[in-house]
DNA sequence: AATAGACTCAACCGCAGTAAT
DNA sequence: CATTACTGCGGTTGAGTCTAT
């Protein structure tokens, strides 16, 4: 014989939205009793409910220290790189987010932050670019981002978005420049029977960094990050996460780095560590062969002429200034030039 | 102004691990 | 030790609201 049955007649317990009145009788009881048996909650607080909805209504909206209203950029950040790192842990994700409920980030992943990703051309499962056909229904998306529309698209957080303020025309040119990145990332991770022609072509794009000379040493093995999950922000910066010895995290507002193994992502990604996963935080790699970031969307780069250029030689991280963008478009001239399919030549223009 | 479709989010459902009997 | 309810969690639903036409 096992326990007695929570509910003895479900049937007769009232279900659905919560009124008022309701809520006041739970709140009151548990002030005044504090939390004990959910079981036996509801026949003493005198409510037709059974305990798992009494349970579900006080934790996930009439706690006290639940935080209400939007979620913040941070809180958006946050959200995302943890996924990357969790998956649907739901309540593990909300207990680094104080104030936050399991069920409102659910539904805020599932609403939010799911589809800007998807927008972005990044698999909100794998947080890696995308390397199916849908990647292509991306395009029309990001094709059609005008400075105007902005203000409603994933992008509008970017620090890019500045710099449209003074050239609005690059908002375009980057979006089809990001979504040509994860095309060549797909291409570099997905195709070692031709890997240099994606490298030179890449290169040619300035979309891989010269690092001492040497492009994109295929010598190694293209794979060996396909296991990592992507590091993604709701600022559009994707990179690898940081788990591996040759990576790691750098915060831009205090210079720091942080070595992280998985072990340590995977169960102590406590306060310090949130801090250091700020917006302005990016996930770094040592990889040569990995791809770097077309743009760092760090808030460091407020304006245009704040989007640095050269490729960082120590970690490959890769930023535009106007004069490496003339750079890169050159490279783009110059893949035209050499009688590509006009798709290209549309894709571009 | 009316309507349909999209979106949001509170609440429910069902499963798995845990605990009581 | 077996049985069965409890608890917590993730997935899903659907009523209410918003938006576009």
């Amino acid at each position: 014989m096992g326990r007695s049955p929570c509910c003895n007649d479900v049937s007769e317990l009232k279900k659905g939205p919560w009124t008022p009145e309701e809520d006041e009788l739970l709140v009151s009881y548990i002030q005044k009793n504090g939390l004990g048996s959910w079981r036996a909650l509801p026949k003493a607080a005198g409510l037709n409910r059974c305990g798992k909805s009494c349970r579900l209504r006080w934790t996930n909206y009439l706690r006290p220290d639940i935080k209400r209203g939007r979620f913040t950029e941070d809180e958006e950040d946050m959200i995302i790189k943890l996924h990357s790192v969790l998956g649907n842990k739901w309540s593990r994700i909300a207990a680094h987010l104080p104030g936050r409920t399991d069920n409102e980030i659910k539904n805020y992943w599932n609403t939010h932050l799911r589809k800007k990703l998807l927008q972005m051309g990044i698999d909100p499962v794998t947080h890696k670019p995308r390397n199916d056909l849908n990647l292509l229904a991306n395009l029309s998306q990001l094709l059609s981002t005008t400075p105007q529309n902005l203000g409603y698209n994933p992008l509008s957080n970017w620090d890019i978005n500045n710099a449209l303020r003074i050239q609005p025309n690059v908002a375009a040119e980057v979006a089809k420049l990001q979504v040509l990145q994860n095309i060549f990332q797909i291409l570099n991770t997905s195709n070692n029977s031709s890997p240099n022609i994606d490298h030179n072509m890449a290169l040619n794009l300035g979309l891989i960094p010269n690092v001492n000379g040497i492009i994109g040493n295929n010598n190694n093995n293209n794979n060996n990050n396909n296991n990592n999950p992507m590091c993604s922000t709701s600022q559009g910066f994707y990179q690898a996460p940081n788990y591996g010895p040759n990576q790691t995290i750098v915060d831009h507002n205090n210079n720091n780095k942080y070595d992280y193994t998985q072990e340590l992502y995977n169960t102590s990604l406590d306060i310090n560590h949130n801090k250091s996963l700020s917006s302005s935080t990016t996930c770094e790699t040592l990889d040569e062969n990995r791809l770097p970031s077309l743009v760092n969307f760090s808030p460091k780069g407020s304006t245009i002429n704040q989007i640095e250029s050269n490729t960082n030689s120590t970690n490959g991280s890769c930023v535009l200034t106007p004069t490496a963008t003339a750079e890169l478009f050159e490279g783009w001239e110059k893949l035209l030039d050499d009688g590509n399919s006009d798709f290209w030549k549309e894709f571009i223009n």
